[in-house]
DNA sequence: CATTCTAATGCAACTAAGTTGCAATAAACC
DNA sequence: GGTTTATTGCAACTTAGTTGCATTAGAATG
């Protein structure tokens, strides 16, 4: 199942922003934030980028992650992976050869490593 | 080493609300929020709670927490352990009986996994 | 114990991420 | 094409967390 019918099966109408917004998620290899996005579509409007990332997590389209500074990153969910985030360089990294690690009696859609990334490490 | 060494050791002050901070830290089962914080010490100011955090992170006496709705949340580092973030009730578990799993490369300081617990599960 | 130095407090004002209300617009379905 | 209703775009708002600064009080020193 494509993302465009993923939106239209859970009600949710394929409007111009909403195909912009999913072309862009697409060519991320990293969670983006508002900030980001908005640096590649300037025309963006915020609450319609905020309501469509809402609109997207409850059709199943996209993950959110909460950075150690306040803000909320989003990726599209088509290959569910662990992601690190460094607390001294504030970088997001995909752990994508890691699989999900399952805990018994949970329903674990998501896991957040946090600490000092390789290249913090060193210095 | 105490916590109160640990915070007179990295040149900080043992200042009365540290103290009162730092006690009722002790008693949480679970990591607090400012608001969950300021129920049980109406007194205490805004600014002195989120400064005396960055202290106290600093001084490796606390673990700082980004729940998925935007609060942070604040634990006693004593024994490090995973979290669970429910994303249907909103709940935080300690996974104390699970350890960090290391990666190769890092330095994992904290593992958030996210999704529903089990009693979101169910229903 | 009194003095001095400077970190920490407490208050108010501020910042910024994210939300909400609402009139105007445009998908989707006939 | 016309109708219905979700969605947009704008401005105003909310709220977690930060900052500036004058005052207070740890802690070290004599």
């Amino acid at each position: 199942m494509t993302f465009e019918e993923k939106i239209t099966l859970n009600g949710f109408r394929l409007t111009a922003p909403r195909k912009k917004i999913l072309s862009i998620l697409t060519n991320q290899k990293q969670p983006i934030s508002f900030e980001e996005y908005s640096a590649i579509d300037p025309l963006i409007d915020k609450s319609t980028f905020y309501r469509t990332m809402q609109s997207f997590e409850q059709a199943h389209i996209i993950n959110g992650i909460e950075s150690d500074e306040g803000k909320r990153y989003f990726e599209l969910n088509e290959t569910i992976h662990p992601h690190f985030i460094c607390q001294h360089c504030h970088a997001i990294t995909c752990l994508n050869p890691l699989p999900l690690i399952s805990l018994e009696g949970y329903h674990v859609e998501s896991i957040i490593f946090k600490g000092k990334c390789p290249l913090c490490s060193d210095s």
